[in-house]
DNA sequence: TATTGTTATACTCTATAACTATA
DNA sequence: TATAGTTATAGAGTATAACAATA
């Protein structure tokens, strides 16, 4: 007597697609779609910027989409990309004074969006469903971000 | 101090990819993706078959989105199109005796692929997430699916 | 030898518009 | 006039492989 929709994995898909649509559409104003909109967030929240392989650890996304999405962002004046001090190799992505104002406006933006389709949820019951959600992102004890990556 | 991994929005597209992604590994071997999964179950779980505009309703996806989905499960003799008899315009679709029972075997195989990244969740937290996403799946009251599509 | 960033390529998914046949 | 299905097309997202510079 399980249908698809009590299949939380299609359920998660299905919520996933309508929030970042009404995201996207939230952020179309101010120039971004949400991929953009996140990895300004995580080069504005770091200090001295993020390394291009820590954004695709934390993303989720393999570090040459990452250089596409960098690449827009700088073009953009957003974002810029700085010699590391300690690794030749690594950039780091840290957001410019452009990209820390519009920032700020694509929260505001960004969080309206997410709230339009949460909306029939308590705060209460968002926070429940975030804690859920971290579980689910931090994936089985036994078999973590990294090892899967990896292996 | 909330920063990107508190937000609901980039969790719930996160954990989306996370699940999508264990599920298309463990129907790999079935020859199946999830979403052409998803419209064989849809179609096996309708008594006489399900039109292509429902299924495009219960999917979220646009109508010509399913037209290439139930071409390939056609192609691969999983599901078939019959003559609606009471309207000429609708196709509905049916699962085969093929389509019937490698669904049983992929029923499987996905709950295995999702139970492995939700392996942290006890059966009542999945009930909790599941519920809480079903609310979020229908929307806000005041606009609803049909009316944001007819818009 | 391994890692960071990069380029290249192919495939899947998403978003629109327009058309046909039926209602 | 409106709806069901279809075709076409372009853009965004996903998945791999291979390479240069550096560790």
């Amino acid at each position: 007597m399980t249908g698809l929709t009590d299949d939380v994995g299609f359920l998660l898909t299905r919520a996933s697609g309508l929030v970042v649509r009404a995201t996207n559409t939230a952020l179309a104003d101010l120039g971004l779609r949400v991929r953009q909109y996140s990895v300004l967030t995580l080069a504005d929240d770091s200090s001295d910027g993020i390394s291009q392989r820590d954004l695709a650890e934390v993303l989720g996304l393999d570090p040459s989409q990452v250089v596409a999405l960098v690449d827009e962002l700088a073009a953009a004046e957003l974002v810029e990309r700085r010699p590391s001090p300690t690794d030749r190799r690594q950039r780091l992505v840290a957001a410019t004074a452009n990209g820390v104002r519009l920032r700020r406006r694509a929260d505001t933006a960004a969080a309206a969006g997410v709230q339009r389709q949460l909306g029939d949820l308590t705060a209460e019951e968002q926070q429940t469903l975030r804690g859920l959600l971290q579980r689910v992102v931090a994936g089985p004890d036994d078999v973590g971000e990294e090892t899967r990556r990896a292996g």
